[in-house]
DNA sequence: GGTCCTATTGGACCAAGGTCCAATTGCCTT
DNA sequence: AAGGCAATTGGACCTTGGTCCAATAGGACC
């Protein structure tokens, strides 16, 4: 049950602790990063793989759930982790409300850890395969002209091909020639098809 | 911002707070009906309108934590907000896991607690819409012969009627009866309606 | 200016879908 | 045994969808 291919990141400011979980997550099979502070972690690039963040609540300067915020505010998809010395009942509800997988006190029992990893990593994977895929299907609605697009969307209401040319002002042989090309352009070999690609996108 | 035609079931084994509760949250605008214990709450039945329940972890007998999973087990989809007077953070943590909206500390802020069962009972709202819409597109996708639910599943993978036919072992014609069948009693106007009939079940 | 590309439109033609009519067969319930 | 329902099939006819070929208009680019 080992990944290579994932990577957890550690954040904590106590160097020993660092040392410790690096040993352990990395004996569990993961690829291990550790930083002493949020601004570090922030200042460095990471690689475009799956992954979780295991995160150290009390830290001097950018605490661990103001960290939380700040990834969430730009979109980084990264499922948390919180370990916490003396950790309260109101910060943990905070954390977990916000989205993270678990919030466990130290010292950490080191197999609740490790499951915890390996939930994270399990979820982020899903959340990286299904965030993959809407960009693929984004990108062929962008590929779309404005025409294209608008028969698309009237296709998705049910309307036949001659309701969509009143509603656009155009002739049925023109909307033919549309629909055909959003099919191919959406690469659906079907309404069904069609109507599930729009669904991934929340087009109803 | 009131709503009686929402309830808020109150389970506390202390007379005091329950009374105190009790004055709270009518003020804010709702019903509620308070219980001493666990048991007390599962023994009478309830009514079958929005609501959420407010609930203390510490109760002798079943706990909160406790009668969260027995309702989970029986399926009651009731939102909880956890009040405790000592709670502890792996409580906390789990009972968020479990799907709590909240967990708040006795004393309780009145207001925080207010706003929690805003939050709870609008989701019960939500998902008790949800759940009465999918139930009616079961009960539809029931009254399908077994002939026409066949047909169903080969329409949403996008097959020609004629492939329909082959893969059926019988002629296209056929296919047409029941397909217009199909769409008829699923209430469909059209192949996009049906697709996305089918996605609330979580048909592919 | 000339060329290329895209969006848009049109005509002709064929394939697929939908409907109205009617009928047969097999199974289950009364 | 009789009735009801599901499944199936057939014919005829119309509507809708899909594709091939082709043309026009507006921009971008060389």
């Amino acid at each position: 049950m080992t990944d290579p291919e994932a990577i957890v990141f550690v954040v904590d400011d106590d160097p020993s602790v660092r040392r410790a979980l690096q040993r352990l997550i990395r004996s569990a099979g993961f690829t291990v990063e550790s930083f002493a502070s949020a601004q570090e972690f922030l200042g460095l690039p990471r690689p475009d793989i799956p992954g979780c963040l295991v995160l150290d609540i009390h830290m001097p300067g950018v605490s661990g759930l103001d960290l939380q915020d700040e990834l969430a505010a730009a979109e980084v998809n990264l499922p948390i982790i919180f370990l916490t010395g003396y950790g309260t009942v109101p910060a943990s509800v905070r954390a977990m409300k916000a989205g993270a997988v678990d919030f466990l006190e130290k010292p950490v029992d080191d197999r609740a850890l490790v499951v915890a990893i390996h939930q994270a990593v399990e979820r982020n994977r899903r959340a990286r395969l299904e965030q993959a895929e809407v960009r693929e299907i984004q990108r062929r609605v962008e590929s779309l002209s404005p025409r294209e697009r608008e028969v698309f969307s009237l296709l998705l209401t049910g309307m036949l091909n001659k309701q969509i040319a009143s509603e656009l002002g155009t002739t049925e042989k023109t909307i033919k020639v549309h629909r055909g090309r959003v099919m191919e352009k959406m690469q659906a070999g079907s309404m069904a098809e069609l109507v599930r690609l729009a669904g991934k996108l929340g087009m109803r």
